[in-house]
DNA sequence: CTGTTAGCGCATTCAT
DNA sequence: ATGAATGCGCTAACAG
């Protein structure tokens, strides 16, 4: 079998018998080329099945055609699905998504950027650390456009979107409180990171305007299931042990669900259990999870907007100006209040008609009727993805 | 503020008094230089931040440094942690991962493999239509290698990975019939996948083995939640209901666990369940859900592997000569015992102390001991990802 | 409307 | 051990 080397604009120019620019010019819209010179290229190219070489283009000033998106984790739910839509956004464009994973290290951090600086046209970037200064600056002296996302970066001037963390920690910690709760713990999540930062400030200052004492626990760094457990278990020994637990993120609240189910405590009855960040069967546990929801698809669909934004309406390379055009987009999270607080089980999201099993004893009866409280979210969709 | 062009070679050759050869060779590795001229030339790197254009470096048929990954979803849990491992990997070749996400279609599939097939070095899929054959001969046609996982690619002679989705679907429907349950119902997946139909054959298998009547229901696509709300009303309230459930994959596991939740139909008292793919949280549930879990990091692992094998031996361009080389790796995927197929309760992972809220009444006691069943499994790690 | 020409930044002969 | 020259495929002047 022969090698077959891609065909190039020459080739093509030579089949249609034109010239090179000619070609260039069909690839590229066909401007100011008549009709049929433009159909015998058209022609040609698919004859040859040729595609232009990017990477020739890209050496010609063009856009790469590709933009970059560096997360701490593609695993993360919450960031696999940004991921998919802004590939989605991304495609529509034109745009391949390069992804980079970085594990929250600073240094995989910066090595992505300079790795990607070069081969795309714009980045999209959830900062692990969002006042590092090695990362500001970098990120600064960048000739491309930057956008950030779920993490701010600070005293540079580039876009991003994020989510008031504040806000809606505060507003789940208010919840909490109007069910009579005095001691709230407040665990989970590396305090180093401004979010985590911002959702215990809304914590502390809902307690505090509730004149309650503060319990938060962030020490260390809550990561395993085992140092989760350590946590909550010298808490629920203790003397006055929480009625409700506030956990600062994801992950710490399925630990603390399923050590709280462990170790035999009763949801709510027990404690009171509500997290930040939604996640996937959070409304089919039972009790379900109350739970503050991020906007997740919105957060990945702005950002990419922002980006492409700022990459189309470059009139030729004044696009790294900074500061202008620049802005931040301030996203809503909002509460999803489901069993685990203390409100009732929410109806069922879609109505079940009655039934009963034939040759077993009559299921339990379950109470259908949906809770009056200050319902402010809506059940998940927990929409599944196809495998 | 200036614009400030990315340096060139010819910038660091200035700079460093030498020519461009020999920073040329110095960014290559430096063969063939003095030390002298390699420090300085390393000096004016650094003065000079100057970063290699990688477009220029490709023109000049050298590998882009980019692999291609094509998956019908990125939020999937399950792509999204191969993506996670190929992404680990491709870093350590100094690669980059352009993802694309296809939906399922296969138009989408060619398109995204016409537009990565000029700018990357190689492209691992988990094709969506196994024996579409103008997918099978578009890609047979690349001259970069090719890696299929998840999905077989039949036809061509392209490496790949692979789980024994037949085995694993036997063992398990086994393992429900020797609880004796004889009526075990089979349902959702799209059964034009090839895994779906493998899955569907292995337990039509052990049920013929078993001599126990077939009981599949795959129609028409079980895809939401409403549709599988329905055809398991239908099963359980006919006349002879099944004793025990087998979802063929992960969503369809989830939403029926649900569902049977709504219906007050105890698991696995009145009907036991099992599904393919494991996912969090399966083993937080109560009951815990007992699964084939494929060994996902191992499959993103193997397959970027193969890719980076085929990618480093090839001495030129002798690259896509087919059948070169060319194998299919078989991974074992295995049972993961939990409670809702039947089995008790397993001991919990961790051994959490004993403990007693203060000031409530005494925690149900729950009982640790193991089963004795034949666990060939063992208890999820649910490894959360920080965000 | 169309063709000719000159680089984009780099690796690579082939000289030295 | 080093450098000058060449071309990868494409687009953007600049003619015609």
């Amino acid at each position: 079998m022969k090698i077959k080397r891609q065909p190039t604009v020459s080739d093509v120019a030579r089949l249609a018998g034109v010239g090179t620019t000619t070609v260039s010019r069909v690839i590229n819209g066909g401007e100011r080329v008549s009709p049929e010179t433009f159909a015998a290229v058209t022609r040609a190219i698919g004859e040859l099945d040729f595609v232009p070489n990017m990477a020739a283009r890209v050496l010609k000033g063009e856009q790469s055609k590709t933009i970059g998106l560096i997360v701490p984790s593609i695993a993360d739910p919450f960031f696999a699905n940004c991921a998919e839509v802004v590939q989605t956004i991304a495609r529509s464009y034109g745009c391949l998504v390069a992804v980079c994973v970085t594990g929250n290290e600073a240094s995989l951090e910066l090595e992505n950027i300079d790795s990607l600086c070069r081969r795309v046209d714009g980045i999209l970037i959830a900062p692990s650390n969002s006042s590092s200064k090695s990362l500001n600056a970098r990120l600064s002296s960048l000739s491309i456009p930057v956008v950030y996302f779920d993490q701010p970066l600070s005293g540079t001037h580039i876009s991003g979107v994020m989510t008031n963390n504040y806000e809606s920690s505060r507003a789940i910690t208010n919840h909490l409180l109007q069910h009579g709760y005095e001691r709230i713990l407040c665990i989970g999540g590396e305090a180093d990171f401004y979010t985590m930062r911002e959702r215990i400030r809304g914590y502390t200052g809902a307690m505090k305007a509730a004149k309650k004492a503060l319990s938060v626990d962030t020490a260390p760094h809550i990561r395993s299931k085992e140092e989760t457990a350590e946590v909550l278990i010298r808490h629920l020994a203790g003397r006055r042990p929480p009625q409700a637990i506030y956990c600062l993120k994801n992950t710490t609240t399925i630990h603390t669900y399923d050590i709280l189910q462990q170790l035999g405590v009763r949801v709510p009855q027990q404690v009171a259990l509500a997290g930040h960040d939604d996640f996937l069967l959070a409304s089919s546990l039972r009790p379900s999870v109350t739970v503050v929801r991020q906007p997740v698809e919105e957060i990945g669909r702005t950002a990419a907007r922002l980006l492409f934004e700022r990459l189309s309406r470059l009139p030729e390379k004044v696009a790294a100006k900074p500061g202008v055009g620049t802005k931040t987009v301030h996203l809503e999270s909002h509460l999803v209040i489901r069993a685990s607080c203390g409100c009732r089980e929410a109806e069922p999201a879609e109505s079940i008609p009655s039934f009963r099993l034939r040759n077993v004893g009559p299921p339990s009866t379950r109470s259908r009727r949906g809770t009056g409280a200050a319902v402010r979210g809506s059940a998940t969709t927990d929409k599944g993805k196809a495998h």
